[in-house]
DNA sequence: CGAAAAGTAAACCGATTAGTTTACTTTCTG
DNA sequence: CAGAAAGTAAACTAATCGGTTTACTTTTCG
């Protein structure tokens, strides 16, 4: 029973060990997978007992869920200060986020969008997994919208869907080859908002 | 000892064998993953014996390689039919390709690129299941090259890879998302052929 | 203070995992 | 025919899996 408390701190110590078990979580699902991790592993990792993990998490799936909902919080904390620049057009956001986005794939580290793949391994077997997928791609094409709308294009959604669909290719080319990206991409987003513009 | 036989069938039983495996093992690992899909199932549903299984591959990886080969010779046959038609112009066949693959990933049993997948599983864990993966996409973007240089085009590999990732995200996006693709994917195609085009 | 809440460490559960081995049968072929 | 090759079915291993339970300790807070 939560008791209604008019303190500032209605989540104690609570959400330390929560955060804790979700960033082990996170770092290992990324770099290993995630049947191929281990709630053992996990919670080693995290310094935190079995019996904590189930109380947060019932059932490792739970856990996964949050996970994903962790990384999309992660990824928008890292765009808010982007965003809110006034001394960048969106035009020039978008590119930004682009090169970001590249500088990340390069990165020997780099595993991957960890919602695609969560979709490869619990496609058809978990719904609130699926979900939490689907509401990582929504939230990123949507992004894309808010700032495609406030440009001189016509069908500002398809662009952001375009973007978006450029964006998803480059991190599944890049997790594969592990190569540098060979083309231009900031030429390739250009030329994307070009063949929208009004003529 | 392989006796040189001249006989037609150099390959007897064996391969019946082999391919009755590598074709269970593709159809389960496409649908349930690949940590997730025990050898159990697999020899199962191959209607063949584990010991069978582990005469022709050694290891569970060993037979997710061939999986992998499988897959992209699959692949290959489903295009040999297009790529040789010569009432088609190459960029015809490039439309036709992403119309094709448009239609395989707005089926409702698409679940995703199986190598996108499995680098997903096993990415920095597997060399072999690793290079696999690199050979498929090395592939496909070698089948785009193929095209574009017969095109009229400038910088027919760099227009190649562009397509490329096109693919890639129509794919990832469809896996995650499981919604008919809302922009006009032959547009977008044929603007960055136009855009490649001597002027 | 003192009791509830939140934590730990470790034993334990049944199921499942990849992989091995044994004993026997079928099929091909010199 | 005879024997090698290729097959089956099933028992078995050792490890690991997700998840539960028990006994005990620490922390928080009215």
């Amino acid at each position: 029973m939560r008791t209604m408390t008019n303190e500032i701190e209605a989540v104690p110590k609570k959400s330390i060990k929560r955060l804790q078990i979700i960033e082990a979580a996170f770092k290992l699902f990324t770099e290993n997978g995630f049947y191929a991790t281990g709630v053992d592993l996990i919670m080693r990792q995290a310094n935190v007992s079995k019996r904590t993990m189930y109380i947060y998490f019932p059932t490792k799936n739970d856990l996964i869920v949050a996970v994903l909902e962790f990384y999309r919080a992660n990824y928008e904390q890292g765009l808010t200060d982007l965003l809110a620049r006034n001394d960048l057009s969106n035009r020039e956001k978008i590119i930004a986020i682009f090169e970001d986005a590249g500088n990340w794939f390069e990165n020997r580290q780099f595993h991957g969008c960890l919602a695609v793949n969560a979709m490869g391994e619990f496609s058809g077997k978990d719904p609130k997994i699926e979900n939490a997928c689907r509401v990582f791609k929504t939230w990123e094409l949507d992004v894309f919208r808010k700032l495609t709308k406030g440009l001189p294009v016509m069908y500002p959604n398809d662009l952001a869907f375009k973007l978006l669909v450029l964006l998803e290719g480059m991190g599944a080319i890049a997790q594969v080859m592990k190569q540098p990206c060979p083309i231009d991409i900031r030429q390739m987003v250009n030329d994307l908002m070009d063949g929208h513009c009004v003529a």
